[in-house]
DNA sequence: CTGTTAGCGCCTTCAA
DNA sequence: TTGAAGGCGCTAACAG
């Protein structure tokens, strides 16, 4: 019952050549006699032989597994992503240790610690901005590192992203067009460089174009959640914002309800777009007008990269904008 | 700026003691000299000396990690296990592997495979039910395994769950009480056991304790998808069902909005509860009357009784039951 | 309390 | 085309 490990050396001496020649033949090493491979495959077929990748990583000083930094994989926007990692991760036979940071910088650098301890070989960091003691710990390492879904301030580190303050300028400038000129800016959390830095430029430069004024009260600081947005809701509905931009489905769900349930009519009397896309816009009814973000690809490019960048290949871009869209639905007009 | 890897043996020299010396503090043994120990923190830190855990796996035969099967992280109700088993793997300083299978039985082979080659400690096992030859290579092996939100018919392996039967049973029970006796049971997948045997059970019971009929026809075999439940809507249009027990939140909210588009009014001309209770229930309108699993716990406690698996502690319990409750919201009167 | 000495299972020159 | 031998970085007896 208890199968005793078999090692290489077990199926060097049953098959009767050196291990050496074993190591070759797993490795689909070119220099061996088809006749000595076919024994040797053989002999590993019987015993069951299973390569123990802990020493062959000692050896090689290649672990093929990359580590994987999410804020947290409830999230579905991350999980979309981390979704596209795996996939291509495995297909170039990777694997990935997944550790999720909850967007807190202590545990981040925590994680990172373990990951690298853990000699994996390379990291994909999802999170929505790169903090300066992290963007430093991943200077000093010698593994490659994406980032999927966040930006770097400093652009020092390959990402993965769509054009925030294009796709934000975009959707604004919808909701202008349907006439509105109070809308109010909720991106999420306004200490997140994301939100701070790039959407908050496109809203701006929408506003501008439009010749509409700026308008501080027009901005509103949430939590990702569904209920920050139920809440919001209330406080929204005592200025005169007539539309709203959102940075997240939850968020704005709750809005949406919120809004629904003090008798706003949306699309009629309010109209919302989100930032997002994920599956949520279409359950809430009104469905949610938004931004599509390619999650999974960004995932999926984000370790494509990481691939090449782990085989020393050169990388001609390393800031990649993924395409995104605009796609209506019932909370615009 | 290429920070050659310090080696325990660079931390020895430095500090003038043996590797072993420094391999004790740096594993927390007892017996060492405090001063010795200060000496060598102090070179530890100095060298900004991190020990390589694939070499101490190697000599130890431990790796601190455990494999994580799942169908599908972007699936709300395993991701939300998974995080749970996340934070108390990391809580007991493990790291996960995670790896999807799409609930597809040679993935799921595969994905075993390399957890088993990269020498995991143990393995959390996530799926609507266990394959015949998955277990049998989980019996072959000699790690130790749980599943979570899984069963298994032969009872072999730990599991956590909640009890599925009765929970369908009580949920179709208030249904009854509400005045239906025509009710439409769509589990999911019809195929996993944990429809098949579990809550179809439940389904069964509910109705022969209240003297109704069982009806094959009210039972309906779905994809746990949004859309696959808003066509479904069509389908239970043309029937005489009052009522139904949906097994997954997505493919409610599809009947939900299939059914509220056809101008069916819900809960007054029909009643739905959904077995999840994922954040889902909160968003639709109305929202999702639901069974209430606790998710995050059933990870967290799959992944507490695999440490103990692993530190060849006993169990008293295998096959844990966590309590689950029934939650009221607007798609039942 | 500390050092010495074998490995852990595999990869990888270097010879043959 | 194959084998021998030396690590990879660390743990774990076993002495002292």
């Amino acid at each position: 019952m208890e199968k005793e490990n078999v090692t290489i050396y077990d199926v060097a001496r049953e098959a009767g050549v050196s291990m050496a020649t074993v190591s070759r033949v797993v490795n689909g090493n070119s220099n061996v006699k088809q006749a000595t491979k076919d024994k040797v495959l053989a002999v590993i077929d019987r015993l069951d032989y299973r390569p123990n990748a802990v020493a062959r990583g000692l050896a090689s000083k290649k672990t093929t597994t990359v580590g994987v930094i999410i804020p947290d994989v409830t999230d579905m926007f991350f999980s979309e992503l981390a979704r596209g990692v795996d996939d291509v991760a495995s297909m170039y036979h990777y694997n990935i240790i997944l550790a999720n940071s909850d967007d807190s910088g202590t545990k981040e650098l925590q994680v990172l610690e373990n990951l690298l301890a853990k000699q994996v070989d390379g990291i994909v960091y999802m999170g929505n901005g790169l903090r300066e003691q992290l963007r430093n710990q991943f200077s000093h390492s010698n593994v490659p590192i994406v980032l999927a879904g966040g930006v770097d301030e400093v652009n020092q580190i390959p990402t993965v992203n769509i054009d925030y303050t294009a796709a934000t300028k975009d959707a604004v400038t919808k909701l202008i067009k349907n006439g509105h000129t109070q809308i109010a800016f909720i991106p999420g959390n306004m200490q997140q460089a994301i939100n701070q830095k790039y959407r908050l430029r496109g809203y701006q430069e929408a506003l501008e174009e439009a010749g509409i004024a700026f308008d501080e009260t027009m901005v509103f600081d949430a939590q990702y959640t569904y209920n920050a947005g139920f809440e919001l809701a209330n406080e929204l509905y005592a200025t005169t914002a007539t539309a709203a931009f959102v940075g997240a489905d939850e968020l704005a769900a709750g809005i949406l309800n919120g809004l629904t349930d003090r008798g706003v009519n949306v699309p009629e009397d309010f109209e919302i777009i989100t930032a997002i896309n994920t599956k949520l816009t279409q359950i809430t009814r009104p469905q949610l007008s938004s931004i599509s973000i390619p999650m999974y690809d960004m995932g999926a490019v984000a370790m494509r990269m990481l691939t090449k960048l782990m085989d020393k290949e050169n990388i001609e871009n390393g800031h990649l904008s993924l395409p995104y869209g605009i796609i209506s639905r019932q909370t615009t007009r």
